[in-house]
DNA sequence: ATGACGATTTACT
DNA sequence: GTAAATCGTCATA
């Protein structure tokens, strides 16, 4: 499956996670974006650049990469092409189905001066990162058969709305590409198409 | 060895 | 709306 066709497929399925003392948490899929590959200016794997940190976008359909960004956020992709084909599907926000109570205890380990509200718990790629407790040890975990974090069937949207991909702004001729996925009217998006 | 840069989030004006 | 936080990573030297 092309990157487009799963970034799409994937809204609705869940993402589940299982910590070490056994809590699970899950959260419905509702935004995604997709990244082609060597072509694409804003993907990791641009050009053909491979490295320590980028090394999962190469492996096979169904692996997760995991990144660590702007000194202090996570963001975790299913990996899309076929093996040696570096496209992936960022995972930009779910919303939260099980576990809520441990994801707002996570989401709070940080000081912070808000309250946090069930719906900000998992809004954004960072956030739903932090939320389910998903950094660099789980790059390179197959989604597919892992005990840790694993994706599983749910309901589709009733409508995917499409729109330019987030946070790119140095992608050139790609910034525009309409490559994010949303489920129309969700109200766990990172931000309205 | 060093410097510049983020597929972001938060708080503040 | 704008700006700061914060550091692993990588390209350059």
């Amino acid at each position: 499956m092309g990157a487009e066709a799963l970034a799409a497929a994937l809204l609705g399925s869940k993402l589940v996670r299982v910590l070490e003392d056994g809590t699970r948490l899950a959260g419905r899929i509702v935004e995604t974006e997709a990244y082609l590959g060597v072509k694409d200016r804003a993907a990791h794997s641009y050009g053909g650049r491979r490295t320590a940190r980028n090394e999962s976008m190469y492996a096979r359909a169904g692996t997760a990469y995991v990144y660590f960004t702007y000194g202090m956020h996570h963001c975790v992709n299913v990996v899309a092409g076929s093996e040696g084909q570096p496209v992936a599907v960022l995972l930009r926000a779910v919303e939260p189905v099980e576990g809520v109570e441990a994801m707002r205890e996570l989401r709070s380990r940080r000081p912070r001066r808000t309250a946090l509200r069930d719906r900000d718990l998992c809004r954004g790629p960072g956030r739903l990162c932090e939320a389910m407790s998903i950094d660099r040890s789980l790059d390179g975990e197959d989604l597919v058969g892992s005990e840790r974090l694993w994706l599983a069937r749910g309901e589709r949207p009733s409508e995917i709305r499409r729109s330019a991909r987030i946070g790119i702004a140095y992608a050139g001729e790609w910034v525009s590409r309409p490559l994010r996925f949303c489920e129309s009217g969700s109200r766990f998006l990172s931000r309205q198409p």
